[in-house]
RNA sequence: GCACAGGUGGGUGAGCGGUUAAAACCGACAGACUGUAAAUCUGUUGCCCCUUGGGGCUACGGAGGUUCGAAUCCUCCCCUGUGCACCA
């Protein structure tokens, strides 16, 4: 029989990190009778494999399944394979698109590849809602439907609010929270977990649930949105502020520094098991004037750790250092290979598979005239340091182009041997460009 | 089906026959400043081509049309919203 910390205990931990506790009298009594009688209680997250990718926005929600885990729970990780294709409402006036099957499966086994770097494996129950969706037929469903009316479903705000402004609300959009609703019915579970975002789905989900003779009102706790990178709005993907689980960590790296000194400690709140009373000890530190970069390096150090091992996370902080604060060329800058191709006397560049070993091209020697010119602004476009060869060009007008150090403005260069090698930097980009023969 | 209101660049949103690659704001990018911070200031912000300046090509839901000239006017179509009708 499993035994359990005390409830007081449980509660506080529990607690910690979250934005609101629905019927928390309730979640004591279940605490104090699970730990009466063994018997775990069954916590569940629903996740729409929406994106191919998780971010560190999602782990907040899963670092509170994995809280209830360490206290003994039985957390169940839901994916949301069949309601993935109804699309959740986006909470952005905008009517998301529906993903196809593939999309979905591809993504839902990504999600898995990602979840485990927080979550217990051995303790986790992972189920998917096509698991009863895949056989609901249209019967059910409207079944379903008839759960709820109109009107509750305009008191979420979006939705109300769309619906003043005349802005298009499609029904699957409405099913949403009524799949999700039974979703946790058939969970049979005690607790709901979500983001605050959701409140308005998992509310319903109660009611649905309940409507469908569950026990007792399941409790719903919510987590708060991690702001992204700009500090202001969600994290997300479509706001392009997210810091992606699967990131090479040097990315990841960059990404936390340039967060800004407010935003870190918010970061270090949601995304470490570091104490509330540990972190009011290092603000204290920073405001008495030790530098917050410090921390920050120590919050990248902390998050990457988690994800990349605790030896990619200190490669990373070198890395960082030696091209961010010594300026210098860190050991394993991304290489793109281009290839030297010359036509009637002039000369051309074009893109080459960097992949196995150097390109086999004779060295060559060039000297005086012969040294070919080639146009920088479409260097810097094959190397991937600039959008489009017009975008090269501003860069170059503006001085943000460095070559081996120095401002390059001109917009061809010459070359003086093959292969040949350059360092190139724009703005924080930085990568080695190989010359070869094509 | 009818009526009305809408569909503009990454976003919001002006323009309503020419000087509009398209205001303004936001975002993004770059420079200065720094701790690669943030804030601030400055510049840039469709694509392509040629020797720091210039040239060309695309773009305002879609297709046609009127005009020397259209994002701006006309026709048809598609999409969204609202109201009415339909639901025998």
């Amino acid at each position: 029989m499993a035994t359990f910390p005390p409830v007081e205990e449980q509660l506080e931990y529990i607690g910690k990190g979250a934005a609101e506790i629905i019927r928390e009298p309730e979640l004591r009594e279940r605490l104090e009778r699970s730990r009466a009688s063994g018997k775990p209680l069954r916590v569940y997250a629903g996740f729409d494999p929406t994106a191919p990718d998780l971010h560190l926005g999602h782990t907040v929600l899963l670092r509170k399944l994995k809280h209830f885990q360490d206290l003994g729970h039985t957390a169940i990780f839901l994916i949301g394979d069949f309601t993935a294709m109804i699309g959740d409402p986006t909470g952005r006036n905008v009517t998301r698109p529906p993903l196809t099957e593939e999309e979905i499966t591809r993504n839902a086994r990504t999600y898995l590849d990602q979840v485990f770097k927080i979550l217990d494996r051995e303790r986790t129950e992972v189920r998917r809602n096509s698991e009863w969706f895949g056989k609901f037929g249209a019967a059910e469903f409207i079944k379903l439907a008839a759960k709820y009316t109109v009107s509750q479903m305009l008191e979420r705000e979006d939705f109300h609010k769309r619906f003043q402004d005349e802005k298009p609300i499609s029904m699957h959009e409405l099913l949403y929270p009524l799949a999700q609703g039974y979703d946790s019915f058939m969970l049979q579970c005690d607790a709901q977990l979500g983001g605050t975002d959701q409140k308005f789905n998992l509310m319903v989900s109660r009611e649905i649930a309940r409507a469908y003779g569950a026990a007792n009102s399941e409790i719903v706790l919510t987590t708060p949105l991690l702001e992204g990178t700009d500090g202001v709005q969600k994290m997300s993907k479509s706001y392009g502020n997210y810091i992606g689980i699967a990131e090479p960590p040097r990315e990841m790296f960059g990404k936390i520094m340039r967060v800004s000194d407010e935003l870190m400690w918010r970061y270090w709140e949601l995304l470490t098991d570091i104490s509330m009373s540990g972190i009011e000890a290092m603000k204290q530190q920073a405001r008495s004037g030790t530098n917050p970069m410090l921390f920050k390096k120590g919050l990248a150090q902390r998050i990457i750790t988690d994800f990349h091992g605790e030896a990619a996370a200190k490669q990373a902080l070198e890395d960082w250092e030696k091209q961010f604060q010594r300026d210098e060329v860190p050991e394993d800058v991304e290489t793109a290979v281009l290839g030297l191709v010359s036509d009637a006397g002039k000369f051309d560049l074009v893109p080459l598979q960097s992949a196995s070993g150097a390109p086999r091209a004779a060295k060559k020697e060039f000297a005086g005239e012969a040294r070919p010119l080639v146009r920088a602004d479409k260097m810097l476009t094959l190397a991937g340091l600039a959008d489009s060869a017009s975008d090269a060009q501003r860069k170059l007008k503006q001085n943000a182009v460095r070559i081996n150090g120095e401002i390059q403005s001109a917009h061809t260069l010459k070359l003086e041997s093959l292969p040949m090698e350059f360092v190139v930097r724009v703005g924080r980009k930085m990568k080695k460009i190989v010359i070869a023969g094509a």
